[in-house]
DNA sequence: TATATTTGCGTAACTGATTACGTAATTTAT
DNA sequence: ATAAATTACGTAATCAGTTACGCAAATATA
């Protein structure tokens, strides 16, 4: 299919499902050649009777990976054709054991031939490729089950829109941005305390002045998350990672993340030993994000925030 | 899926429909992530319809390699949805043209970003894996269209067949089978002739005494095709091949081309230059066969049977 | 010019799978 | 011992495609 050249791999679904229905189709019209009384669906259901005597519907359908009701309705079909027998196990009245027939037995012997035959055009395909798709195909299922095609693709999403992002230095016109992207989150989950007011009605003041440092997002140069490295008055600890805000119409673009790297990169610069920070343990993804950065709990220390109840402390290379 | 390591490679279309499921499941989510109103089944209409304005149903379905009506209900729940128009032409009333509304034209940008975040996805797979399965398809595809996998499984079986058959020279407990199975095919065509009886009813007479040679195929130790080389009695022909006959029973096992071939290392081991045969136009694969064999269509000579209207000659190498 | 064939496309029925749901039997928890 | 949860499995509806069929328009042929 040229068409598939033009659309690129997006279309791999598509592709595959083509690719699925031209072997399909010849499957039956094998059967019929070696004039097996079999549909080419039966085979994988077949196959595990073959190999394994009985076996109840739900055993079969996880072996073979297909839902129970399909497996229902296969089984169905091959016992109208006389292949296989249905019998209720007796000490567990749901259970819907299943064997083949003496006919279906036979078969298993009449369709060697076809097996055989069918095995022996496939590996000639395959000798005649230099890409071996069942190796593909295999590699493909392992990788898929390790993480799905949607979650890749979430996070080359993710990545992609990161690159958009810059973190960059505090400038007096993201004064109102800093306010208001703190007080948004802020009051969605508490209520504004008097600490808070004092440094987001005057970072200047409260927090550059003071040696800290802020931190500004920009998504299409507009401020959509920021965040304040504050030097603390304490003998054991250096810097307060504080003033955390990302607006959620930015969300899925690793803004935290991006504003947290800056700040440990500037306390690095500056010297600093560690970092601490105060937040809440109802704010989940805010916790877990600080566990990415690297900050690990720690044990209690005063605050002045109300709606502080969990501390964490980033011990940074000497 | 371990079980598909069990049934071998017969399960390349079971295999290959589950891998395809796996994908095309995401694939609706994935539209949903980037909220885009599009079903993934649309894709390939709307791809076509984005790169090349309008077109027909028949025109796209061809294009995208689906059935008409496939098509045709995808552009009328695309209709639906208000992304394409549909229109009558007006030179050709039966066609039916379609084309992107503007509403679908945005759709075609609002998509670009879901398209390179996938692309991404399927590339950092594909850069994990040894075996390209997109190129692995493709081979596929190729080799599948040259010769379709079922024309590919009766060659498996008709060359495995082959492999049973035995062939060898004629003894006098073959006597019988040599009459019956000559009678069979010319009594099924053409009426016995005078010179039929003479080298059916005495063999050993007729062609061994006279230093021509009798090959037998045995399948199960049955002797299910024969033929001749008879010595001619002329000075620019040396052999004849004469008196093949191969059951119809025992069809599909190339048993006619190993007799063939029989035939002809025999007389060349005998310092034939040539070997000359006659038969109908009407018996096709008689011909075919022979063609196969290396045999040209020659120039009239004198015959005793009435049957004969084609005449060919091999010329072996020196 | 009349008739036969081909073409475009819609509708209907089928296919091989799925998910959703209901029911009965069994197992676990209180 | 009873209630709640789980398990086995069948039926119904759905899905994304197919083939079969029929009608109307256009084209080819006699």
């Amino acid at each position: 299919m040229e068409f598939f050249n033009k659309t690129g791999k997006v279309a791999l679904g598509s592709r595959l499902r083509m690719l699925t229905e031209k072997i399909t189709e010849d499957a039956a019209k094998i059967y019929q050649l070696y004039n097996i009384d079999m549909q080419p669906k039966w085979f994988p259901v077949f196959y595990v009777l073959s190999v394994g005597e009985e076996k109840t519907i739900t055993a079969i359908a996880k072996e073979i990976g297909h839902s129970h009701p399909s497996v229902s309705k296969i089984i169905g079909e091959m016992a109208k054709k006389g292949l296989v027998v249905e019998k209720k196990d007796k000490t567990d009245g749901r259970r819907n054991i299943v064997s083949l027939t003496k006919k279906g037995l036979d078969i298993t012997f009449k369709i060697q031939d076809q097996l055989t035959d069918v095995n022996t055009a496939i590996e000639a395909i395959s000798a005649q490729t230099t890409h071996d798709l069942w190796k593909a195909m295999e590699e493909w299922e392992y990788l898929l089950e390790q993480q799905s095609l949607l979650s890749r693709v979430v996070e080359a999403h993710k990545k992609r829109e990161a690159g958009k992002v810059t973190i960059v230095d505090y400038q007096p016109k993201y004064k109102a941005a800093f306010k208001a992207l703190n007080e948004e989150w802020i009051s969605r989950w508490f209520k504004l305390e008097a600490a808070d007011h004092k440094s987001l009605d005057h970072p200047e003041e409260n927090i550059l002045k003071k040696k800290g440092h802020i931190f500004v997002a920009l998504y299409n140069d507009e401020p959509v998350g920021v965040c304040a490295l504050i030097k603390m008055d304490d003998p054991d600890y250096d810097y307060e990672l504080a003033k955390m805000a990302v607006s959620p119409k930015a969300q899925g673009k690793s803004i935290g993340f991006l504003l947290g790297q800056a700040i440990i990169a500037k306390a690095i610069s500056l010297g600093a030993r560690n970092i601490y920070l105060e937040s809440n343990t109802i704010l989940k993804p805010a916790i877990s994000l600080y566990n990415k950065l690297g900050f690990k709990k720690m044990a209690g220390r005063a605050t002045p925030y109300e709606r502080c109840n969990i501390q964490m402390e980033l011990i940074l290379p000497a």
